[in-house]
Parts: structure tokens; sequence; C-alpha cells
DNA sequence: TTGCCAATTGAAGCCAGCTTGAGGTCAAGG
DNA sequence: CCTTGACCTCAAGCTGGCTTCAATTGGCAA
């Protein structure tokens, strides 16, 4: 059988065992039984540690991952919440975008304070959190 | 003078008089003075305070934030590690970009299993997240 | 059979980033 | 002058996502 260990499962899926084990309690993945104390993974987890690895970078809780996935790790996916995630994604990647702007802005403007430099302030403006200065 | 008191800050800028204390121990932002027990605030700490919120909605930790800008948005790195920054997060900004892609395919493919959708599990592995499966 | 070493458990600890609470101060308005 | 309420400090608490620890078990190679 081509069960993995939790060891196993780590190495190659760069999740810690103990993060494993963690999930595990949490619901996110199921071992697919033991052999004396120990877990043994089926080959499918890995695949969904890549899934739940990608939402947390995405942004999600391991709680909001932990219910886009069927009781069988099939997914089942809330498409109106994956847009919103995408949509959250989409402002994160603008926040970005204007912070790379203002960092080689201060690199390369010569001005001594770049708080009232009128581009900078720009800049600063365009961020949709920014305060009502 | 046009010195703010910590609650018009709050209100202005958004930021939580708690937060903007805690701000203040860190050394992100700085008090104009007291007026008694009462710190006043100049108004660039406004502009400060964007980009702090900015930098966080980018993901940066405040002490990364930190140390992008100094106080005064001024930034205590050189020019070169300044561009360095700005590249790692042009590399950051690919990575979410394709993480947006994969949500949004998620949210529209119709296939059963998206574990097995050759389209998604291209931009599975696309992503530098992905275990090696 | 023995011994090693990976795995097990439950509880406790850790970090960031604040928030909350208790108890105290003080500037301004009536 | 007195009250009010916004502010102060310091310490403790909270959430999420793990990690670490101590004590124990048991699979597997020799």
């Amino acid at each position: 059988m081509n069960l993995l260990d939790i060891g196993e499962v780590a190495d190659r899926s760069g999740v810690a065992a103990s993060a494993l084990r963690y999930y595990e309690e949490l619901g996110l993945i199921t071992s697919a039984g033991r052999k004396g104390l120990r877990r043994q993974f089926g080959p499918e987890v890995l695949l969904q540690l890549s899934l739940i690895t990608m939402g947390k970078a995405a942004g999600f809780s391991l709680q909001e991952v932990a219910g886009m996935f069927g009781k069988d790790g099939q997914p089942d996916l809330p498409r109106e919440q994956l847009h919103a995630r995408a949509d959250a994604l989409e402002a994160q990647i603008r926040e970005l975008t204007l912070l790379k702007e203002a960092l080689r802005h201060v690199a390369d403007c010569p001005a001594p304070s770049h708080l009232e430099c009128p581009k900078f302030q720009k800049l600063l403006r365009a961020g949709s959190i920014t305060a009502e200065v």
C-alpha cells in the first residue's frame, strides 16, 4: 500500500508534522488509519495540503478552508466566497503595487521629505484604505 | 496650533486610539508632545498612518513597515535595498495574481473535482507554494 | 529479542497585534 | 469650583496557528 507516515507527508508537503496533527484535529485532513499508534495518510492528502497552503496564502483562515472541503476531502466551494476572496486579493494586489511604487519613488526621488512630495502624497491617497488627510 | 488629540487622530485615520499608543510604543509614530498627560500629534502622523495601513494591507508586519519607512516616511534603507524590496514585491504580486486566477477558476470551473482538472493543477503547480505532488 | 528511533498524547508556551480593564489624571465648560 | 469625560498607565487577556515538552508506545532492523 502507498500509505504515508506523518513524517513522509511532512517531508513531501513541507508542512510540519505538528501542523499536520493540528490540521487533522481541526478536520482539515483525515488519516486513512493507524498502524499501531501511527497515522497513515493516503496520497490524496498531498493535494489537499496544496489547497490548504494555497488557501492560507490567499488569506483564508483554516476554518474557512475547512469549510471548502466536504467530508471526503472533495472541495465543496462556495462560489460567492471565492469571488469575494479573489476581489480581496485584487485589492491587496493594488495595495502592493502602490507600495512598490512608493518604494521606488522613495528610492529615486531626491526630495528631502517624501511626505511633502506631492507625487508621493498622490500615491498614498491612491490607497483605498487611506485616511482623509 | 494644529495639533491633534489621540481621539481626533483615531477618528480621522480610522486607527483605534489603543493601536496608536501601541504604534508609538513601537516607534512607528511619534507624538509632538503632551498637553498635560495627553499626547498631541502633528498632522503628518495621518500620512504616516496611511503608509502604515497600506503596508499592513499589503501583508507586511509592523516591523517590516517600520523598516521601509522610518518616521517622517524617510526610509532607513539604502537605495539598493529599496529596489530589492520593490523587486520582492513584484514577485509577491505575481504569486498573488496566480492565486487569484486559481480562485476564479475554482469558482467558475464546472468540473466535478478540481483536483483532477488539468487547468487547475497547472495553476497549482505554477505557484511556488505548492508541494511536489 | 532487543534496542533504536519515529510517532503518540495533552498541556503548555509563543508570537503578533492589538483590546480590555482597573484605577488615576487633568483641561475645559458651566 | 466642580464635574465630566477624554485621556493616561500598566498589566492582563485574546485569537489564530502552530511549536515544544515530557512521558510513553510500538514498528522494524539486527
